[in-house]
DNA sequence: ATGGTTTTTACTGCGTC
DNA sequence: GACGCGGTAAAAACCAT
């Protein structure tokens, strides 16, 4: 339980680190560039050199002079979201004692306030839908935390989870099963697939339901889910052996081949991705065993032993520039 | 339920540090 | 002798029928 809020912490440190590290040096001066919404350009802050332009100005079309004019003018709120069971769009009503302009409230006011909160909440989780909702995107969020998943997958999942929720999927399955087939389904829609014995890890609810279930509800709400392609692993398995850049892009280079020559086909795409990983690990000359492959990848040395061979064969067979 | 395929488990032999 | 690696056989898991 301590272990899920500190994984927690340490992802959201890394997203905000990584978005605060976004300003790069200038090719030709090592100046720092600044970012020109007005003209789309990125320029740099010494030479003046626009490293890059016609980008999409995502701001607003309009000018305002002063903040009055901004609140005026301006068209939109704050972005709905689907992580949130109401989409971020319902009221809330401050917990706090104070009116709009931080006085504290009158005896009988904290009484009118105390009952429209409790019948705002009332309505707000009316019926058990909403409540289910509720519960699942909690799951969601504490799962796809855990497993360090971006926010657009548990964006994704989040759909998931409400359209299975829209289509009556629910009933006979559990929320927990059905939050985490969502949560599976959405790692392997966006492209960063974590394996069903990563999922079991996190969720509460077996392995054998996990899978059952997210085969019903991607049957029934026939989502196109292609098999994970083996080179999406390769990254994370790389850089928790501390490999190279070079090994990791050796790597993906053994996949391609491998997939060119139909190597593929029934074969379990972890196995794949770890034994393109040692494989290219020993091109380069980079001290790994097989069993730390396996360990990272939760693949037995053996299936890597096989898959690596294979790899390799198909390598040999077709000789690469 | 069944049969075929893939993966895992467990064990063994070989070479090296 | 421990370690990394390779191979094998049998069991288990998986998948389509």
């Amino acid at each position: 339980m301590s272990e899920h809020t500190r994984t927690r912490q340490q992802h959201e440190e890394q997203t905000t680190e990584s978005t605060e590290s976004e300003s790069t040096a200038c090719p030709e001066c090592s100046g720092s560039l600044v970012i020109d919404d007005e003209h789309g350009e990125t320029v740099c802050e010494d030479c003046g050199l626009v490293v890059e332009s016609d980008e999409i100005d995502r701001g607003p079309e309009w000018r305002a002079f002063d903040s009055s004019e901004k609140d005026e003018k301006s068209r939109v709120g704050a972005p709905t979201t689907n992580m949130m069971h109401d989409k971020g769009l319902s009221t809330n009503i401050d917990w706090r004692d104070k009116d709009a302009y931080g006085n504290s409230l009158s005896g009988k006011q904290r009484q009118k306030m105390q009952r429209l909160r409790k019948w705002n909440e009332r309505f707000r989780t009316r019926d058990s839908k909403e409540r289910n909702l509720k519960q699942a995107l909690g799951e969601i969020d504490r799962m796809a935390s855990a497993l360090g998943l971006p926010e657009n997958v548990r964006e994704t999942a989040s759909v998931i989870y409400r359209r299975a929720l829209d289509e009556d999927l629910l009933p006979g399955r559990s929320i927990e099963g059905v939050s985490t087939a969502s949560v599976y389904a959405a790692a392997r829609q966006a492209g960063v697939p974590r394996s069903l014995d990563e999922i079991t890890e996190v969720s509460r609810v077996e392995k054998s339901e996990i899978a059952r279930t997210y085969r019903y509800v991607v049957r029934e709400l026939s989502l196109e889910v292609r098999p994970a392609d083996p080179e999406s692993y390769v990254p994370r398995f790389a850089s928790s052996l501390e490999l190279s850049d070079e090994a990791e892009h050796r790597a993906r280079q053994l996949l391609q081949n491998a997939k060119e020559q139909g190597v593929h086909s029934g074969k379990s795409p972890v196995g794949l991705a770890a034994a393109a990983v040692y494989a290219a690990a020993l091109l380069t000359n980079e001290k790994t065993t097989q069993a730390a492959v396996s360990e990272v990848a939760d693949i037995s040395e053996v299936t890597i032993r096989n898959r690596y061979h294979e790899l390799l064969e198909a390598e040999q067979d077709l000789p690469v520039a």
